[in-house]
DNA sequence: ATTCTGACA
DNA sequence: TGTCAGAA
């Protein structure tokens, strides 16, 4: 099944603007019927939902764009493309540690707060 | 009515 | 990301 970028843009909650957006930086290959019009197929769902996890776990749009160009070339690319998930892991990994300190460190001076107040 | 591209906030 | 213009 094929849709308009109108009625893809319902089904994915992504405005027409960041679709194309999204194409113009190959975070998804598009095609366009004899009107030039693009036209997303029911394949594409899925691959836009895991593009917005990406983007939920901080990723930038280039290192989206790396992996994105990998898995159009196939198979062949997987490997990489596992190197890419495993390195990006370890970016969220860090950056959760810093909100959990972030959060000690809040935690730690409300309490301060409150400790003064009950005197 | 809908989408396209390019320019711009 | 969103919005606008002018064209298809």
């Amino acid at each position: 099944m094929n849709y308009s970028i109108g009625q893809f843009s319902k089904l994915t909650n992504l405005s027409a603007p960041t679709l194309r957006y999204y194409e113009q930086e190959q975070l998804i290959v598009v095609s366009r019927d004899s009107g030039r019009r693009r036209y997303y197929t029911t394949e594409d769902i899925d691959w836009i939902l895991f593009i917005k996890k990406l983007k939920d776990t901080g990723m930038p749009i280039k290192a989206i764009r790396e992996y994105a160009v990998l898995r159009y070339q196939g198979d062949s690319t997987i490997k990489r493309r596992l190197a890419i998930l495993e390195n990006h892991k370890l970016v969220v990994m860090q950056e959760k540690a810093k909100w959990d300190n972030n959060l000690q460190n809040l935690e730690e001076k409300i309490k301060v707060y409150q400790h003064k107040l009950k005197k």
